[in-house]
DNA sequence: TTCGGCAGGATTGTATCCAATCTGCTAGAT
DNA sequence: ATCTAGCAGATTGGATACAATCCTGCCGAA
């Protein structure tokens, strides 16, 4: 039996979240209420609930009378929400790493091998789950619930085309050496290179999604 | 006969937003959602909806089977917003300049007019209402529309708090000047005296809001 | 071809009913 | 007297049915 969540709404958005990164539901395409209501065996109470957390954070737009539709990324919206990674991902690595204990970075690092293995398995969804919760915990120590929720609102945003990334072997080397790198400069205290090292995966990261957005 | 929104949850969306700026539904408050939708005189569906999205902004919170409470800050919270802020709107103001016209300044200068003319009025809410349309028509000038959207979801978080600021005639009076000064820096095409004027702006903000969060 | 209107379809809003859960009170046990 | 178990009331969450509103696309007339 699979771990049910607790509420059908959180149900919904957690089957949106996946159909939506799995393609299931494209980019641009209509969500119509009825069937998706049916197709997940719920009534459309819930569903609306959850569409409205997912307009809510950017993930479908909402035409008056006409319905929701998967979000669609531009290339400028793309390097939008990079650019604003960027900033807010400094400011996170920054108070994280003033934050940071032993025992921190011993659970950071088991976060690091969590990912390396899901490369091996290639299952994309793990991969992505992986190297979300890796990322995650890092920006989590900055101890700014805020921040972290703009942070994930970010990168919800790009997750359907980010997880194309993760397709190509020569991309999941490159991946786990640097997180390797974030590890040790967390390791060191140091704000520079932690913040260095973010950058760098993050523009590995913003040339692939928009190669594959260019089509 | 007042412009009325085009859905109920829209106008149930507005409504709830002035019962929170002007304190009918305190921080801390539970909201009863037959009460409320019979006050409103709406059914619950449309109230839940626009319960969800201030869920979304942070501005309501939820509690499983326990309904709705109405967002409180603490200290931390606020000052986290702030930082946020800071970041965030150094970001757009920095665009916002690269990309400024002479008409948008006019524009600009108009609101500046309305927010004096609010300050004589008197009326916490025009005031605020103007306050806000001028400075987000600066960050609009950035042409980052997800920046924006974080902004506002930022604003909205103190809100509750910051009309406060506008009762006292001695913050009124300063508004003003800053205001007529981030006007000028805008006019000069001066990034760093613009943002210099915000922080400063901001600054004498979140010092007021403080005290009176913490009482 | 273009314009106007009409029908069909989809969404939105409402009402009602039921299930699940929380809260507070009461009764019993220690 | 205090603590705990459990019951009743209240509230939220969800399902279903139906009415109302609005968009879309087609069809015919000018």
């Amino acid at each position: 039996m699979r771990a049910k969540p607790k509420t059908t709404q959180e149900e919904v958005l957690a089957l949106l979240r996946v159909e939506i990164l799995t393609g299931s539901l494209q980019p641009g395409q209509q969500i119509v209420q009825d069937l998706l209501a049916e197709k997940f065996g719920v009534s459309r109470v819930p569903l609306r609930e959850a569409l409205k957390i997912l307009e809510g954070e950017g993930q479908v737009t909402h035409h008056l009378h006409r319905g929701y539709f998967v979000a669609e990324l531009s290339i400028n919206d793309l390097q939008e929400v990079y650019r604003l990674r960027a900033i807010l991902e400094r400011e996170a690595v920054t108070a994280a790493v003033s934050n940071i204990t032993d025992r921190d970075l011993l659970a950071i690092a088991e976060l690091a091998a969590q990912v390396r293995k899901a490369t091996k398995s290639s299952e994309v969804l793990g991969i992505t789950a992986a190297n979300r919760a890796f990322h995650f915990a890092i920006f989590e120590l900055s101890e700014m619930p805020r921040l972290v929720r703009l942070l994930r609102q970010l990168w919800d945003a790009t997750d359907v085309y980010r997880s194309v990334y993760f397709t190509q072997a020569a991309n999941r080397d490159r991946i786990l050496l640097e997180h390797d790198e974030i590890l040790s400069a967390l390791s060191a205290r140091s704000v520079a290179r932690s913040i260095r090292w973010h950058d760098i995966h993050r523009d590995n990261s913003v040339a692939s999604v928009s190669a594959v957005i260019a089509g």
